[in-house]
DNA sequence: CTTGAACCGTACCGTACGTTACGGTTCGGC
DNA sequence: GCCGAACCGTAACGTACGGTACGGTTCAAG
């Protein structure tokens, strides 16, 4: 993956969110200032260049791990809002939002596999980074929950709710700052009121 | 709207959960035994047989009101669990895939309005149907909650938390009936837990 | 029986777009 | 300076599909 494939690829991207799936070769060529010849040489067919650009997009989403020394609530705390923000953020992109909608679209008749790549590298990526989390405030005492898995679905359901559907139908939803940091903040109160420790040691619903 | 144009529209619907957005007016008029001609004097064109054909799935989902009448926690409790099983038994069906996947595809380059529509018919439909057993469970002084419509929205979150997206995007997720059992009875303790007036009268994370 | 409206089936047209081909240009290696 | 590889720009090809035209059929009204 030489730097002007990236550039092309950046090119595409621009031109996804711009246009959605109604994306031409003839337009990513034009945007990137190449040859079609070299688009197709590049990355053999039309889904090729889009599932290129959908990996190429997951490859720049780089978030720092969560140190898990030292963990008390005040720190869990703010872990799971800054989780919960920074999903809010990534959901509510004009990026994010092109993306999942082609991988939508694509889904539903399977000449590739769109789909499966958003949601490894989105849905599925997030659980993978909070479980941690969710099991180190476990072992410290902090949260009460059996299944690791199912308990991020909380989290997860807490945070989203109907943003993203809402998003990806067309809704003008405005996210602010504010009211993402707002409501990652409500949507964390809620989850340790769910699975904190000191709250209700045994009655989680299941 | 004839019996005839509804059969043709019915048509159209099976076709769209077979073929998604990939159906032309061709296997269309195939597939309801009619010609091209009449499905472009009836729906004026492929827009307008697709907003036909999402209209018309959305009239067939009638749901009965809940009653208000002699409302204590067991029958709240009851109602809300039957809604979120409602709720995730449609959501998970083939056809509600198949029509969220194309309104999310046209959503995207704003040619129609079946984004709208399959919002208007499903997220906020739910909304106008559950506000009022929220209210009413108020009203009784069996839930505590500010804005109705925040509250609706963590009751949608508890209940579909990843499930929609990921089938949107694919993923084969199995709903089988005793799990939205499961599920529904869960989310709706979950969300007795952060709203019920028995528990936590006055701290809901706002 | 006649008539005309509605509709079926199919052939046809125009176009957009994916894909390929090709001549011209740049540029690094020798 | 010469060569070949890589690439640009553009023209061209093939096809699929939206949309239209038209002849044939059904059927109800009078």
């Amino acid at each position: 993956m030489t730097a002007r494939q990236q550039d092309v690829l950046d090119a595409a991207l621009r031109l996804l969110v711009e246009e959605g799936d109604a994306l031409t070769m003839t337009a990513v060529a034009r945007r990137a200032s190449c040859s079609k010849e070299t688009l197709y040489k590049w990355f053999g067919d039309r889904d090729g260049l889009l599932t290129a650009t959908v990996r190429w997009q997951a490859s720049k989403v780089r978030v720092e791990p969560v140190d898990r020394a030292r963990l008390n609530l005040a720190s869990l705390t703010a872990s799971l809002e800054q989780f919960a923000s920074n999903w809010l953020t990534v959901i509510s992109s004009e990026t994010s939002i092109a993306l999942n909608r082609v991988a939508v679209s694509h889904a539903g008749s399977g000449k590739d596999d769109l789909g499966a790549i958003v949601l490894e590298n989105g849905r599925f990526e997030m659980g993978r980074r909070l479980k941690p989390v969710l099991e180190a405030g476990r072992d410290a005492g902090l949260l009460v929950f059996d299944d690791t898995e199912e308990t991020f679905r909380i989290f997860f359901g807490l945070v989203a709710r109907d943003v993203q559907i809402r998003l990806l139908l067309g809704d003008r939803l405005k996210l602010t700052a504010a009211a993402i940091a707002r409501d990652s903040a409500q949507a964390t109160q809620q989850f340790l009121a769910l699975h904190g420790a000191q709250n209700r040691p045994a009655n989680n619903g299941h």
